[in-house]
DNA sequence: TATTGTTATACTCTATAACTATA
DNA sequence: TATAGTTATAGAGTATAACAATA
């Protein structure tokens, strides 16, 4: 365990709590849009794997199903997502989830609103060190997804599920 | 508002989420430290501002002083923290915050273990891999600073308090 | 009047456990 | 038996508002 590797934790453990605060207040503020950092997550994700289901997303975003069950409950009284249990699908345990035409409308317009909020903050930076930002959230990425979202994507390729 | 600015705010609203659930329920798992994230951060800020005050704590982490009075009711409750009221201070209004040796040891075993579930996670990227996520987190440290915490620091500089 | 800190209260987010339906 | 999803319940975390003491 080098030096490096503790530097690196070292300030991550400092620096991603106020970057996350910061994300969050601003979207609590911004009463348009009117989502939590989780619900705007699941969003993003449903309008990327349009159809998924319930535990697919829980898994991508973190929750346990049973709070994942909950959030989509108030995405879909506010009419953001459809539910739909297909009688006459392959597996009939499986909810398909899609965004709705409103829900695609609030994504938009909630991410527009917090990227310019952060590309104001980031203004302060020259071009090259936005890209130093850039190379290190991509190289971040990959190593904090879900174990179990990895598994899930494995079995995905054998089964051909979703 | 160039395009770059926009690649990274969209790179930190995707990566900085799982970032913090990661530390976040790292930190819930390990029972022995048994810190919340703002219970971390808030020892972690008396240790290098000994004596300070609830205002300027709450103001650094991001809490409304009434969150983080009952935060700190809890470190106390738990003989982390020391809170007086001196009554032969300058201003009496103000409160004394310190870590007890407790406090400092609780701290140091908790960033430590949190510091090398990091460094094992981050062990993946090559050595100028994190650096280049060292560099990046010095770059967002000083942009999400709050406001608040901005003008205490000003008028700090004037007045010679803390 | 303005500021520090506290208490009261309520709301949001999340998890665990127990359950149903399907495989 | 195992998995997808749901409901019930409880706990953590946070904010707002109203208040006390001090400036």
């Amino acid at each position: 365990m080098s030096e490096t590797h503790n530097e690196a934790g070292a300030e991550l453990l400092e620096v991603v709590p106020q970057l996350m605060r910061a994300i969050r207040d601003h979207m609590r503020q911004h009463r348009a849009a009117d989502l939590s950092v989780p619900e705007f997550r699941t969003l993003g994700f449903l309008d990327q794997h349009s159809g998924t289901s319930l535990i697919a997303v829980a898994d991508h975003i973190g929750l346990s199903p049973a709070s994942m069950c909950r959030l989509m409950d108030g995405l879909v009284e506010r009419c953001l997502v459809t539910r739909e249990r297909k009688f006459d699908a392959v597996d009939r345990r499986y909810v398909t989830l899609e965004l709705t035409a409103r829900g695609r409308a609030i994504l938009k317009s909630a991410r527009a609103t917090t990227q310019a909020y952060l590309a104001e903050v980031l203004a302060a930076l020259s071009p090259a060190e936005r890209a130093t930002v850039v190379q290190a959230m991509q190289l971040l990425n990959p190593l904090f997804t879900s174990e179990r979202e990895k598994e899930r994507m494995l079995a995905r390729e054998h089964d051909g599920h979703f």
